[in-house]
DNA sequence: TCCTAAAATGAACTTTGTGTTGATTAATAA
DNA sequence: TTATTAATCAACACAAAGTTCATTTTAGGA
């Protein structure tokens, strides 16, 4: 591969490709695409494409690998105190907000990756994601007392799944509400039961 | 394609490339396996693979369709009467336990395709079945107030993706529960809120 | 502006897997 | 035992994967 320069030609020629795999994706899928597709989309030789990855499970890689790091740097500014402050009031976590910003921005990527036509390594990436940043530092709150009503493990199985399933239906919505919006939404499914979330009972 | 006859011939060899199927793809994912790796796994003849199915997508797909078609026939028992009966007893519904049964039963396949080796198409079509055949029976419940704390479809959205979250951790324990107390889950999960679910709160 | 390093191109090539065909062998059921 | 048909085997054309190398193009410093 190469010796990552600032050459523009490399970045210029990286960034076709990238764009390119994403739009293949988003119309067949990623099983269905050859590398040869993925050249002739972006305009350039084959060739080309081998100078910079070894296959097309190499470049979703590098575009996922990206796209992780960008949550985690969310991930960092988060402040379990923040659910302190805003527990009782019906607000957002500022945190959920900047995080359904982010899903916002590469909405192209996260809505194929998350999507029946996506990579389920992905979606397990991004729960485990969600389980070390977000959930583990509850841990403290759970003490084990073993009558309660649903193992700890299952507990967090069953949100983190919820969430994911959010996210996922936003995205498949083209975004019919604004991140603000959506965090609130989190919020208030977490402190309510569904049938409650429903209105169903006060 | 062969007229499905009960040649033992056919029903054996169906059957190895089934199995071959989905160990491959336990141990290397869908996606790089080749009509090659099947039969050599098999121990059959690569041309024997196409006398019967015609390629490794159509293969899938009659494994996923008789998988499917056996939920179907648990749905069909399935009667929202019994979540009158059960509401308040601490008990599972008869129906999720039979869900669980089936789940138990065919543990390999749903493993490997809820699994982030999966078929994320697959997911998509689980979520769909829940939809259709469960939840959807409670719209008349559902009387759009404009004054409820989340949208019907998202909270649709979170509840099935929870407890698909729920069934994916179960297989990856190596269903270290029994049908009837995951079942159970399902119900308690669905009454309380997730901060009850943990006992933080009654 | 010219020169150099290196990125992109184009063409040729080997390898690997696909899907098909036709002749042969083996298993099944009457 | 025999007729039927599934499975095997070998050969085939084809498509895409990767690799190689000579050539052209581009970017950026002297």
């Amino acid at each position: 591969m190469t010796e990552n320069a600032n050459d523009p030609r490399i970045v210029r020629t990286m960034h076709m490709l990238r764009e390119a795999l994403l739009e293949l994706m988003e119309e067949q899928g990623f099983e269905r695409i050859t590398v040869k597709d993925i050249t002739s989309k972006a305009g350039l030789n084959r060739g080309t494409f081998y100078l910079h990855y070894t296959d097309k499970f190499d470049l979703l890689d590098r575009i996922t690998e990206e796209m992780m790091q960008g949550l985690r740097e969310i991930a960092q500014t988060f402040d379990p105190l923040d659910l302190v402050l805003h527990e009782s009031q019906d607000t957002p976590f500022p945190f959920s907000v900047r995080l359904f910003e982010y899903f916002g921005e590469h909405a192209r990527f996260f809505s194929v990756m998350l999507g029946p036509k996506g990579d389920p390594a992905f979606s397990s990436k991004f729960k485990e994601f969600m389980q070390v940043h977000l959930l583990d530092k509850f841990n403290e709150f759970h003490h084990s007392e073993d009558r309660v009503p649903v193992p700890w493990d299952y507990l967090m199985a069953y949100l983190i799944s919820a969430h994911l399933g959010i996210v996922q239906h936003w995205l498949e919505q083209g975004r019919d509400h604004t991140p603000w919006e959506m965090a609130l939404m989190f919020t208030r499914m977490t402190q309510l039961s569904p049938i409650q979330s429903a209105g169903l009972k006060k």
